[in-house]
Order: structure tokens, then sequence, then C-alpha cells
DNA sequence: CAACTTTACGCAATCGATTGCGGAAATAAT
DNA sequence: ATTATTTCCGCAATCGATTGCGTAAAGTTG
């Protein structure tokens, strides 16, 4: 019973492989009777084609690599939920890899991909990722590599990025417009590109006014940001908004804010770049700008089954940002 | 360049096929000369052996299959990861599903790890299921099943559970050593076998204390939780201690506490069932009986591999709860 | 009834890697 | 010089499914 082969189908019919192959796929080489009987034996015998086996032959793997940092963080979740999703219903399936942000790591993650004949791969940059070249060779051994969240400079890769700046300045914009004078905002990683983008887009919107006081600071983890809010909240001199640049840092700002036993909206005010979880278990909830992983991954997969019917001209796509307005503000 | 293959190095060199083969896996039979040759020219042309071709031959896919609910939780996650870690050391990829908790989705997805071969699956119930003959019908086809978290009452298969009695009652001891006297419990939906055990341990525990005065609620989500906890916080009688049966809970009461402004521990404490993750979210940061995905994961791969070598007599195991302090009570 | 078409199936090669067995050539032993 | 060993390598089968091509038998046509 266990592991059914055509061999086995064919031996029990006395009939060659080649037409019990072709009764299964109801080919019209076969007569009806045949086919009948085919169907029957399989059937009972719980035939189960051989992925193995079909795909060596059909050289396609019905499988794509996701390769992320870490699987335990809520946004890349959002993202593989959302492939996967997708990736069902056409039939294919996800070899998902974590690099742990080391770059070792993800070159032999690289290798199982190209050893496993990967159809595409979808990956996200861990942060100390600088030779780009094992990315450059599974797009010359065939293999679309579509970038997401991090991402390279280079322009010949495929990227699907959410709109950083168009969120940042949107974040910017709010807390003008509520009109705060006194913001604080507590951005990641000076060392990242994303840090970068949506410091440069928020700072450069918000430095037009001049009557408005923006410090600047940097956390790279969520106690860092604990730390550098409390410090920021000395009786003398209280912010009236606070700015997150992601859910690491909304996380240890809310900390701080719960500690001192801060109002929200009424002693300061909070909004983040966020996916939309953390923002939800506090009250009241938070504003955000919506960076969502969901979304990231339905478009990242289009462009993926467009790199498969050729169409491989790298492209850099955006997730435009999406405002959700809670209690905060 | 694209796709090296022993046939290509063969030709090239040539030589036959097998010489090649056996050259790059430095068999003795094969002259140094002939080696060096091989191996100099497979680096060159960026020869990976095909796991496919290679998998159809030894019959064994190196692959485990995850089967989980949803994989946007971070339990789940915390689970995978601890799997892919382990998986990794031995060669081993994951080709996770998910299930959506549809019992019909669950069938598919076994037949997928049935067509892929794998070498054996995780898997975590769907809140549906009842029919187990498909995963009876893996051990048939020689594809060990592992359970974990929500497994089946069956006592023909492998089960690694969280110590849930243990782990309830560890919270009630908590609480009544505490002096509690008036206790809002909390859990999940009542039809789920999780829900009375942790319903059965926690109450059957406290309800030794004739003094103790413990309501008993239900939520199936987290804002249902929300809704209990706010009705019960009225100003004549306010429960002093809430137990959460699950994250899910947990944050929906915290939710309300934020929302009435109840400070902790001074207006009532707060414990949980947790993996550890929201509860550090919060300031004070939650007591709670750690319930780890990561150590589950660690666990059932061990047995996993046990399984591989032969050892399939099925067996049920805990771990065991632990107890992290935070300042919620 | 001869010639032709259709029906229904099998042979054998292929995908890429592995491995038991056999054997030519080179070396060692008698 | 002859037999016995090594050394080194190739042939061919195998894993399981697919598919182009060939063909015997049955059916059709004139």
């Amino acid at each position: 019973m266990a592991n059914t082969t055509l061999k086995k189908i064919a031996q029990v019919l006395e009939i060659s492989i080649s037409t019990v192959s072709r009764a299964l796929k109801n080919h019209p080489d076969i007569s009806i009777s045949t086919k009948q009987k085919v169907m029957e034996l399989a059937q009972t015998l719980e035939y189960e084609p051989n992925a193995m086996a079909v795909n060596l032959r059909s050289k396609n793997t019905k499988v794509f690599g996701v390769l992320i940092p870490s699987i335990t963080n809520n946004f890349y979740d959002s993202f593989i939920s959302a492939v996967e999703e997708e990736a069902k219903k056409s039939g294919y399936s996800l070899m998902i890899l974590q690099s742990g942000d080391n770059p070792e790591v993800e070159v032999e993650n690289l290798k199982l991909y190209r050893q496993n004949r990967v159809s595409g791969v979808f990956a996200c940059l861990s942060q100390g990722t600088t030779n780009l070249i094992p990315f450059q060779k599974m797009k010359e051994a065939d293999i679309p590599v579509v970038f997401f969240d991090k991402v390279p400079e280079d322009d010949s890769f495929n990227k699907i990025c959410l709109a950083d700046k168009d969120a940042a300045v949107l974040a910017a914009e709010t807390l003008i417009d509520k009109g705060k004078k006194n913001i604080l905002a507590i951005f990641g990683n000076d060392q990242l590109s994303i840090t970068k983008r949506r410091l440069n887009a928020f700072s450069g919107y918000v430095q037009q006014f001049k009557k408005v006081n923006l410090i600047i600071e940097y956390a790279s983890n969520s106690l860092q940001a604990e730390e550098k809010t409390e410090h920021y909240f000395q009786p003398k001199q209280k912010p009236d908004a606070i700015f997150c640049m992601s859910d690491e840092i909304l996380t240890g700002v809310m900390k701080t804010i719960q500690k001192m036993k801060l109002q929200l909206p009424g002693d300061t005010g909070v909004i983040a770049l966020s996916d939309g979880l953390y923002p939800k278990l506090y009250y009241p909830e938070i504003t955000y700008i919506e960076t969502s992983g969901y979304k990231l991954g339905k478009l990242a997969f289009e462009r993926m089954m467009e790199c498969l019917i050729g169409n491989t001209e790298p492209k850099e796509l955006f997730i435009t940002s999406r405002f959700v307005t809670g209690g905060s503000l």
C-alpha cells in the first residue's frame, strides 16, 4: 500500500507503464475500459504521483524560496501569509529559510535554493549583506529574485518596497496638522538605509516649519527606545508628540508611557509606522501609518509571476501607505 | 553556465558520468589527477547537485512538513523557528503550510506532503478536525507524524504538548499564595480541549479554597475578553486578580485595564499563560507562566529524529512550565 | 477483397545522480 | 616470463513519471 507507483499499477493490470500514465491523465489514446480499470486501482492503492520524479522530468519544482532574517516577526509573517495564500492557488509551495541576519547563512540558503531548483526566490536582505553576487548568480541560473522590504540599492534587481518616504511624510504632516510643536522622533539603527529614508523624509518635512522643535533620537531595540523616551520626558519639558519609526520602537515608547502614567492623547501624542498589530493592543489604539507586510506579499507574488512568464525586466514597485486613525493623537 | 550537470562535466573532460560522480564524492577508486580535474571544472562551472535527482534516487527528501493553523501567530512562529534551527543542523528543510483552521485545507496539505514524500510531518490540528484518518494514512505510508500543541485524543499518535494542567495550577497557586480572594478567570473557546484542560485544572485548584470567589468567563477572541473584563470591573466589586488563559485574552484584558486606568498591581492583578512576548510589552510587565513554542519545537524535533531511526512507538511528551515574574501581581 | 484509417497500446529515451559489477591496463609477486 | 594484484574507470540499471514514435489489430472505404 505504501508508495504506489505507476509500475505497480501496470504490473497488477498487466499493461505498460505508459498506458497507466496516460490513462490517469485521461489521454484520448487510451480506451475507456482501460482508463476505468486504472483509475479504480489507482484509487484503491492510493496512488500519489511522486513529486520528485515529476519535477525531475519537468524541470520545475513549483516551489518558491522565501529568505527572511527571522520568522518570529509579525511583519514577515504577514508577508509570508500573503505569499503562501497566492502560491497555493497556483500550485506552488514555499521553502522558508531564516538568515538570522547573518550574511553567511544567507549564502548557504541561496545554495540550498539552487540545489532544490526553486522556481524563484523572495528575499529580504539581512543587515550585514554587502555582497550581492550570490543573488546575481541566481538570476544567471534563471531563478528570478524578487527583493522585498530590505532591498539592495542596485537597480538591476526587482524590488518591492514600502513607500517609506510617503509614509514618513504622511506621519509628519499629521503631526503638523494637529499643531504639534515639540516632537520627539525615534528612529532605528542609523546604519540602515530604511532608517535613512524614513529619517530624511520625516525631518525634511518637519523642518519646513520653523516654529516646530524636532528632537531626533535613535534606538536599535525596544529597550533603548524605552530609555530614550524616559530621558526626554522630564517635568520641565515634555514633547507633545512622539513619532515611532517602527513597531519595535513603538513598543518601547509605550512601555515608558505606561510607566510614567502619561495619558494619551492628553499628556502627549503617539504616531507610528506599523503593520497594525501592535497599535491595536493599546488603549487608546495608536494612530499609525500602515506598512503592510500582507500587501507587500501580494504585490511581490504578482511580480514573481510576471518574471516567470518572461517579463524579467527589473522593476521597483511600492506599496502605498494608508493612514489609520487611533486615539493616540 | 546555468544548470551544470554531471553529464556536462563528463563531456568536457571526456570521461564517464560515473567517474565524475565518484570524483566529486572523493571515492578511492578515482585517481587523484582525475579528481583534481573534475573538482576544478565543477568549481568553475558552478556545479550544484540537482536535489530532485538525488532525492528521487535516495528516496529521501530531507524535508519536513510543518502543518499549522496560521503562520501569523507568535507561538507557532517560535515553534517553527526552533524546528528550523534544528532541521538545518541535520540538513533538512521545512515545508510550511497553513490550514487556516480549515479541515479540508488540512487534508489537501497532507496530500501535498505525501506527493512530496516529506520525511516527516509536524502537525498542529486545526479547530474543526475530527477525522484523523488522513493522519493515520501518513503513518501507513511510513511518514512519521509528530503532533504538537493541538493534538488528538487518540493515543496512537506522537504528541508533544504543553503541560497545560501544571501551568494552570501553577497560576492558580500563585494567585492563592498572593492572597487573592476575588478572581476573574477568562478562558478561550469552551469547545476546545485545551480550554477544558486549563479550566479544570485552574478551577479545580482554586475551588479548594472556600473563601475565594472565582468568576469564570469565556472569550473566543481578544475583543470579547476586553468586554468581559469591562463588565466585571464596576465600582461596586472589582476582582483583585485576573487570570488569562492565553495571549489573545491577555491583550484584550490589558486594553480594558488601560481604558479604565487601573493600576497594576495596585488596583488589580494580572497573570497569564503566555509565550512571553506580549507580557513584556506592558509596564509593569505581566507575570506569566511560560508556554514556550520554542521549547515545544526543540522537543518535537527530537522526537521526530527518534521516529526516523525507527523508534516509532507513540509517545506523549510534555514541556514543563516555568514561572516568570513580572510586576503585575 | 485490397488499401487505408483509426483505435489502443507498448518501446525506449529522458530528466540527473548513484552504484554494483566487470574489466583493461599497470604494477607486484613468484 | 607468467600469474596475481592493484589501480582506475566505464557500462548499465535504478529511482518514477512522461512522451515521441512505432505498430498490431480492428474498422472503414471504394
